[in-house]
DNA sequence: CTGAAAGCGCTAACAT
DNA sequence: ATGTTAGCGCTTTCAG
């Protein structure tokens, strides 16, 4: 029930103020509005007080709309992630929006079906002109990343890569991860190997199976089970299913990824009776939060997320700023991190910060 | 190596191409482009085919920030989410990201400090002009709602709730779920009873307090541990490690997220070897689908996540369409899902759907 | 149905 | 240091 004057307009609903409203009210010109609110920009203290001042009777605050427009800069970051339950994607995004806020970065998010690529949202997001695209773990057509290249638009795949090496991509050392991995099983007697595979045309699961291959082939062991989860629950419970009912089921299961490694434990446990890391050993490649649960004691291969994501912002960066920086591809360093879900080889376990990993003897020898 | 002309300028790195390049490679007007690209206006077949041929050419997209200036309207939704590993926000994301996709919003992300308000960054999200603001498990001040109230802006809280009823809400049914999971506690014979709270200042906890602490005193029990978990892990671990090293450790425990369920479950387990739903008791709340893993077998009270955002939508779009609506504060029903991390009382418990839910006399009692 | 003209709110030369 | 002017790329009256 106020009546005074001044409050009277704010009482009812009014778009928001503008600069030359300001301008108008601290009796100054518009660009002195302008300059204020504008970091590098030369103003006295006189002038600054006079039209903040006036901004915060009008709440003013500056449109980056139209900003945007003249600056051609939106200050906002195309982010793709796949609308899974993976913690991994989370973690991502959680830091991918956190670093990019405080270099001043908002966050534009379309969550894309893992299924699909991500064409058809992308071409709806370069309306929003945005100054860069960070792909989670989604492809792109090489068609769309050339119209990209062509635009200046600084494309950076995270934790996925494409063929051609015209876009970049920060990635874990999916392949060397996935070696070690084999390496290590090997080391701890295993005979009888299975690999549950990702989607089928991500690079990443494609890497580790081949990582994992190799390892396995560098010991003459040939014969690998393969079966495909899609990093999905279901088709991984009914994988894994599939795996543990044949006659003569593998003693050891290396998961494309922690969170497809986390749900065939569960089923090993529940409908196999299995005791996980002594019946069967089972891996995984992330190092996701949840593996070091005590109840999972994921075994796995890490890819340190905030690490990565730096990766990735250095890279959009460069390329923001550098016209035509050469496109990258990163490979971030892992560890083979040693818990319980897998049996444990007799040598090469050793501590490290929190926690235990395993090197290779091959790989140990080369000390950095 | 081509060389003709046409392509010779789509080769070097190029600005957008705009709707007067458009119209002029068209031989048409500028406003005619604008009108092809405007889903209800009038343009004869010719000119459509026209201009979409030569748009076709220049790669043309339209620029939704010019339009977003004149329009004033961004399509673009604020929406925080706390950065913390909780799935739950992870659902409610995707699923908002999802649906407001299909009626053409994207989404702006912010992620909110879970201890601090979300006004520092709230304030820079509105900067972008965004046309709704959805909240998940984020508060703000009430200056800051009225401003946005002034402004016309859409706000709904989802998950979390103010006294105030000026600003819209989404939340699942705290207070009586809390209620129904005191009474499936007492029903299973439970006589020490503990409740790990989330967050001090966060409404839903509160609530759920509330409610559990009404549904015991209802059987004359008062006395209930009270330990803060503040929705991490770390405080969620040492809260729950509090509570069991007790000379009179509880026997059921109800945690004020599932989240926090599943960090004691593993906790009770691994560091205390007890069997919970046998030796302990705990339950949660939410329904993340963790919950539902045969290694957690989580018995708690649902929030229909997809349902909840739906309603979420359903606000947005009112108070946008509708200049002034009025604030709402929805309640989605949910249901006291039992698996096996409780023990399990002798009646009350019904088959639904794909699960157990069970119900307490006095509310079976009001048939629908 | 189509074109001409006037801005949306701001930044960026260019003067002063 | 401050004001003036000219757009950024688009939508939207308003004529024709």
């Amino acid at each position: 029930m106020k009546s005074d004057p001044v409050n009277m307009e704010v009482e009812s609903e009014r778009r928001p103020a503008t600069a030359y409203e300001v301008a108008e009210l601290a009796g100054v010109s518009q660009s002195a509005v302008s300059r204020v609110f504008t970091p590098g920009a030369s103003v006295s203290a006189t002038m600054r007080a006079k039209v903040l001042d006036a901004a915060q009777q009008l709440g003013y605050r500056p449109n980056l709309v139209a900003r945007s427009l003249i600056t051609r800069r939106s200050s906002l970051i195309g982010v793709a992630v796949p609308g899974t339950a993976n913690p991994f994607y989370q973690a991502a995004l959680d830091a991918l929006s956190t670093s990019f806020a405080r270099i001043g970065y908002r966050v534009l998010l379309f969550t894309s079906d893992p299924m699909a690529g991500s064409d058809p949202i992308l071409d709806e997001v370069l309306r929003y002109r945005v100054d860069a695209l960070v792909l989670i773990s989604t492809s792109l057509s090489s068609h769309f990343a050339d119209e990209c290249l062509q635009l200046g638009l600084p494309v950076v795949m995270l934790n996925r890569k494409t063929d051609s090496d015209s876009v970049s991509s920060v990635t874990g050392d999916n392949r060397r991860g996935a070696k070690e991995l084999a390496a290590f099983l090997l080391a701890g007697k295993h005979r009888r190997f299975a690999y549950v595979a990702g989607l089928e045309h991500s690079s990443t699961s494609r890497d580790r199976e081949a990582g994992f291959l190799e390892g396995l082939a560098e010991r003459k062991v040939r014969h690998v089970e393969r079966v495909v989860g899609n990093y999905s629950t279901a088709d991984t419970e009914s994988a894994v299913r599939t795996l543990l009912s044949s006659a003569t089921p593998p003693d050891a299961i290396f998961c494309a990824n922690d969170y497809m490694a986390l749900v065939a434990i569960n089923l090993a446990r529940a409908e196999f009776g299995l005791q996980v890391g002594t019946d069967l050993s089972i891996v995984g490649f992330d190092d996701i939060e949840m593996a070091r649960w005590p109840i999972f004691g994921l075994t796995t291969y890490s890819q340190p997320v905030e690490l990565m994501v730096r990766r990735v912002i250095q890279v959009v960066e460069r390329q923001l700023s550098t016209a035509a920086a050469p496109a990258v591809q990163h490979i971030v360093d892992g560890e083979l991190i040693v818990r319980g879900s897998a049996r444990i080889p007799q040598t090469g376990v050793v501590r490290s910060a929190d926690h235990w990993i395993w090197r290779s003897r091959k790989r140990s020898d080369a000390s950095r």
